[in-house]
DNA sequence: CTTATACTACTACTCGAATAGTACTTTTTG
DNA sequence: CAAAAAGTACTATTCGAGTAGTAGTATAAG
């Protein structure tokens, strides 16, 4: 219940576009082997060597752990994708929103498609809960 | 006055970090001129030249117009600070959310500080909208 | 009309992201 | 035990962002 995980450990650099890319995969299977990423990965056409690469760098940058047991590595997300999404929008908040997180949900209704009803829903529910909190 | 400006113009690159910069002293002051943006800006210890080369650069990407009447040329943002955010977020819903607004939206309210009551209410009054648009 | 001044264009350099090849190491198999 | 197979590390290259200097051109002042 209590959201103990609220702050990302900090450090971490956002993850770039390829990053992104490479953590989808990881975070849809779980913990792979580099030969796993490659053939998972939506865009294909890159070069195993250049995962392996991809995937070093992100070693070093603390994006993701790995397990050398095996002989093939298992590379691991370190950041949960909601994790991620939150640094991302945590950074994203101050960069083109000034802080405003009013502003961005706002911008966010108004130009993506409209969420289903029960998605709808489930906004209110939590802003009941911030509501409630806010007294 | 303002007609139906509803979609971004297409083919526009996404604004960089620095470029943002600039962009938000365009945004807060009007069309200005290199100088102005240049001491007006944020982050400064940046050479007049580089900020001369950025809005340069932002001329050719078409991110600004410019209007060289005057010997010192005037320089205007192309989108507006709320065009611009949705362009970004547009970008940033598929990239980290899979087109998931409402995961979206979930997030920000979870990580960012809780807005205002008052912010709170025209959130509500959003969803009153998109409830009603969805029947 | 000449000079000082301000502004722009062009060029250059650094750094990191992205991409991928080659060489080295370890495991497995005949 | 030797050779193939599979994996990793190291290295190199390209490209754009970011930064800034220098030279050239137009304006204004004396």
């Amino acid at each position: 219940m209590t959201p103990r995980k609220t702050s990302a450990k900090p450090g971490l650099p956002e993850p770039t576009e390829t990053e992104l890319e490479i953590l989808c995969v990881l975070w849809h299977l779980g913990p792979c082997t580099v030969r796993q990423v490659h053939e998972s990965l939506e865009r294909h056409g890159l070069a195993y060597t250049t995962v392996l690469s991809m995937l070093q760098i992100m070693y070093q940058k603390g994006l993701v752990s790995r397990d050398d047991a095996e002989r093939a590595h298992v590379y691991k997300a370190v950041l949960s994708r909601p994790q991620t999404q939150r640094q991302i929008l945590g950074k994203l908040l101050h960069r083109v929103f000034e802080g405003s997180a009013a502003e961005l949900v706002m911008q966010a209704l108004g130009s993506a498609k409209p969420a289903s009803l029960e998605e709808i829903r489930r906004i209110r529910a939590r802003l009941d809960e911030l509501e409630k909190h806010h007294l």
